[in-house]
DNA sequence: TCCTATGTTGTATG
DNA sequence: ACATACAACATAGG
């Protein structure tokens, strides 16, 4: 499920774990999960540590424990984070269970696409990896310039496709990137490379309206996004362009392998 | 039974 | 080396 706004609004689940030290940790070592850190080496760095806090970059977590031990999150597409009472026995899909003091800090994931990353590192700066990740939308680095240059690189590539691309869009998603070309009129299979600079400029607007406000509604309490948003209306078969004096049914099909859905009569601008 | 799912990544091809 | 395209990963639900 998570992008952008659901992974903000997963992180802060585990804000109630923060100032509490790790009792003890559950994991299921022989899962696909544990494919990068090994889950005795989780068990090992974590108990007895404690939860200083934690960060988000587009679909990346970064918990941080005391002292220089960092665990890094990723959700995949069926990964969530989510609060226990103290003592909580992990669940078939609960891949990693820190039991602390007053509260059990859960994370589970059915399908397993998520990852799981452990840094050990000196001095209290989180690990150069992260350090490296690239502008985040609202973040000043993320500028028109460096967009234009991003689909300029990939000039063939389908717009949306194109906007699923981590490295130069951290956090979209599937639905935001959906959404984002349908408030740019722009059909998602458009190549990248045919945008000139003032639709570049407005694609820099769009995508980091739809970011902000993402995470004013879901990234805050899990509130729907407003409902004349193209999201609220795409998920299933029969769903009608909530632009005002639109309403016409939607289209969906699958580009590059991802399901997609737009307005034929709104996203015209080719 | 078959199809779909809000994500990445390895691999093949040009 | 780089851009592009797709299968694979594992599980649940309609």
């Amino acid at each position: 499920m998570p992008e952008l706004a659901e992974v903000e609004y997963y992180r802060k689940q585990w804000d109630a774990g923060i100032g509490g030290t790790v009792l003890r940790v559950q994991t299921h070592p022989k899962v696909r999960l544990f494919r990068e850190a090994r889950a005795r080496d989780v068990v090992a760095a974590l108990t007895g540590r404690q939860l200083r806090g934690s960060r988000a970059h587009g679909k990346q977590l970064l918990m941080e424990f005391s002292p220089g031990a960092w665990l890094a999150l990723h959700l995949g597409m069926t990964g969530s984070l989510r609060t226990a009472v103290a003592g909580h026995e992990a669940g078939p899909h609960d891949h990693l269970v820190l039991s602390l003091e007053r509260v059990a800090l859960v994370f589970t994931d059915p399908r397993q696409f998520g990852k799981i990353r452990l840094d050990l590192v000196e001095g209290s700066d989180p690990p150069q990896w992260w350090r490296d990740l690239p502008p985040q939308p609202l973040e000043r680095g993320f500028t028109k310039e460096a967009v234009g240059h991003f689909l300029k690189r990939f000039p063939r590539t389908p717009l949306k496709t194109l906007l699923l691309d981590q490295r130069g869009f951290p956090g979209i998603g599937n639905w935001m990137a959906d959404e984002i070309c349908w408030r740019l009129r722009v059909p998602p299979q458009r190549p990248a490379g045919s945008l000139d600079e003032a639709e570049i400029a407005r694609l820099w607007r769009e995508v980091r309206h739809v970011c902000r406000v993402a995470l004013e509604t879901v990234g805050k309490d899990w509130s729907d996004p407003p409902s004349h948003w193209l999201m609220t209306h795409r998920w299933r078969d029969g769903g009608h362009c909530p632009r005002a004096g639109c309403h016409r049914p939607l289209r969906r099909a699958s580009l590059r392998g991802r399901t997609t859905c737009w307005c034929p009569h709104c996203q015209t601008l080719a």
